[in-house]
Order: structure tokens, then C-alpha cells, then sequence
DNA sequence: CCTACCGATCGGTAGG
DNA sequence: CCTACCGATCGGTAGG
């Protein structure tokens, strides 16, 4: 079976990431996209209805695809192990950035330029997938597995750590996807976790 | 004695830095920066010869300061531990932050938006600021102080979670500047530390 | 998907 | 520090 063509839609947002994530939304003109697809600037309207829907098409995937990814790591984890929690969000944020690093980029840096109210969603749909991290973290305290800290500092410090990789990871780069997962898990849980 | 006045030059540079934090570099006019002022956008010109130069200004300041702080961090350092350096190196760094957000924030993301001569000077210096990092968690290693881990990722993990404070940090939050770095400081010792 | 074009805004200059 | 203005570029539309 072929793998499907992506649709010409797709094909704009794919590149459209990329470029944000060099460049920054702002910075990107619509001829610049066109450029990269070699087509005219005024082509695209074809296919998107402004520049700030495309923006917000990646966006949007990027974070049902952490949505998704955090979700299946916590159903899968056994609930008395706020170690074992960690470690498989840890692994299922690095995996989300590490399969589509312009798109996980474009959702960290570039959903301020949405407007006010897609702005304001997106703010919740990072808060609540935050709330898993500091939730993890508060359980792991309680049960005694993890030092006693601010679950709320605890969590924005290893979720900007994580967020870092989707600005320098590089698919030719020195280390496999899995090898920087297997660091980034060694790197979290220890940074939480109690003395032995 | 009284306060010095700040420059108008300086004052220029300040509102820019908030507004370049908020919104991005790009998406910053230079009549933003003149309506925060009460002048007209033309009037900056007296000030600053362009908008990048602007951005240079702060980012060149920025730099100097991140690069004196970790220089008076190690000197003040005994060089037998290498904990002890990393919570120095730590502490100076959430200090940077934390007494100009805005200028800290715009040396973590905007950058990239210098010119290609500049850019590159900027990014030397930040790869040699890096490796003071690098280093210090190379010597734990080596001294046994720290867990093994590639002394690379694990740098870059680390000042990806330190530089996530120049986005979070308000000045009217709930935890004062030392709070945070003494949260930070833990945070990051554990993150390296061997288990004992 | 193209050519031709729109009004708005951009960074920056001239001259006072 | 102001008014007046410049050419270039922006996101987007009309009509084919």
C-alpha cells in the first residue's frame, strides 16, 4: 500500500512550520511560504483562508497530538508509581517533538500571535496538560517517592527543559530519538527524585 | 545621592525589551515602542541609527551581564567541587533573569533576529557560556559528584529550564527572586546529582 | 494556479 | 521632538 500524497493544504502547513520555527511567525511572510512550495504568494488563498489559519492549523495538531500522547503514556502506567508516570510523559513529550520538531516549535514559541480568542484556548489546553506534570509530581511527593519541592516550579522547569529540544533537535544530529528520550528520562526523574 | 536618570537612549531600550518579550522582535513596530514613549515614531530616529540596533543593544547588554555573573560565580567558587560551581553558576544566572526579565527574555528568543555578523558573534558567545556548564558537569563526573550522562544534553537541558524563568517570572508573582533560586539551585543539583 | 491590484503598514529620511 | 513624506513590503482580493 502507498503511502498517501498529503494534501496540498498539508503540504503549506508542513512548510509553513519549518519556517516558523527558523524564522518566527512574524517574521514569515506568505510569499516566503509560497517561495518554498514555488508557487505566487496570491496561489495559496486557493488552499487557506489567512495567514493566521495556517498558524493556527499546526497549532492546533500539535497539541491534540501531545494531548493524545500524554494521555495514552498515563493509561498505560500503572497509578502507584508517580515515577513510572513521569518517565512515559517524559518519554511521550520527547517522542511528540522529536516525530515533528516545526510543529512542536511553532506550539510552544508562536501561539501568542493567535488571536485573542484562540490564544486563550490554546493557554488552557497548556495549562491542563501541564496539570498532569505538577499532578504527577505532587503524587510522587505525597507517596514519598519524589523530594519535596513546588510542584508548580518543579513542572514549568522540566517542561521548558523538554520544550528546549524542539529548537535544537536536528534529525541528522549525533543521537537517535531514543537516545535522547532514554537521557531526557534519566534527566527528569532525577531531577525529582528524593534522596535513596 | 540620588538616582541617575537613565538615558534616553536607555529608556528607549527598556520599553523595547518589554515589548519585545511580549510580542517578538518582528511583530514589534517602531511606532509601538514611540506610542509606549508619548512620541511620534519618527522621533526615535534622534535616538537609535535602526530597529536592529536597538535589539543589538539589548542583546550585547544581556550577554555581558549573563557572562560577568557566571565569572564572579566560578571565582567565588572552590574549584574542588563541582556542585558547589553548578549552584553558583545556577544562582547568578536566575539573578540575571529575575532583575531584567525583559532583557533576559529577548537574549533567550530574539536573537536570531540580528543580522548574520552579529548573530553569529552572539551565538559563539552563548556556546562559550554554555560550556562553562558543560564543563562544570564534565568535572562531576569525573570527581564522582555527579550521576554519568552526556555532559551535553544535559547542559542543555538545564539552561532550557534556567532561561524558561525569563517567560514565567513576574515580578508580582507569588515567589520572590531568591525563593526561586534557591528552587532552581535544588532543582538542578538534583538533576546532575549521583544517586548517594 | 496566475496576473494585476488594493489599502495599510513597515523602517527610515528630510527639513525644520 | 515634530510634520510630511519615501519606497518597499505586508496580507489579502478580483477575475480569470
Amino acid at each position: 500500500m502507498a503511502i498517501e500524497a498529503p494534501s496540498r493544504r498539508r503540504r503549506i502547513e508542513d512548510v509553513a512550520s519549518g519556517l516558523f520555527r527558523e524564522r518566527g511567525y512574524a517574521a514569515t511572510s506568505v510569499r516566503d511560504i509560497a517561495r518554498a512550495l514555488d508557487v505566487q504568494g496570491a496561489s495559496l488563498y486557493a488552499h487557506v483562508t489567512s495567514k493566521e489559519d495556517v498558524l493556527w492549523s499546526i497549532v492546533d495538531r500539535a497539541a491534540a497530538r501531545f494531548e493524545a500522547a500524554a494521555g495514552a503514556a498515563e493509561r498505560a502506567t500503572a497509578a502507584d508509581s508517580a515515577t513510572d508516570r513521569i518517565a512515559a510523559l517524559v518519554r511521550a513529550h520527547v517522542g511528540v517533538i522529536t516525530s515533528d520538531p516545526g510543529e512542536a516549535s511553532v506550539f510552544v514559541h508562536e501561539w501568542r500571535a493567535l488571536g485573542r480568542e484562540r490564544r486563550a484556548r490554546i493557554a488552557d489546553r497548556r495549562d491542563a496538560y501541564e496539570r498532569r506534570f505538577r499532578d504527577a509530581i505532587a503524587d510522587g511527593m505525597a507517596s514519598g517517592e519524589f523530594a519535596l519541592t513546588d510542584p508548580a516550579i518543579a513542572a514549568a522547569f522540566l517542561l521548558t527543559a523538554l520544550n528546549g529540544l524542539a529548537t535544537w533537535f536536528r534529525r541528522d544530529g549525533r543521537l537517535t530519538p531514543d537516545r535522547i528520550a532514554d537521557h531526557f528520562v534519566d534527566l527528569s526523574v532525577r531531577t525529582l527524585a528524593g534522596a535513596t
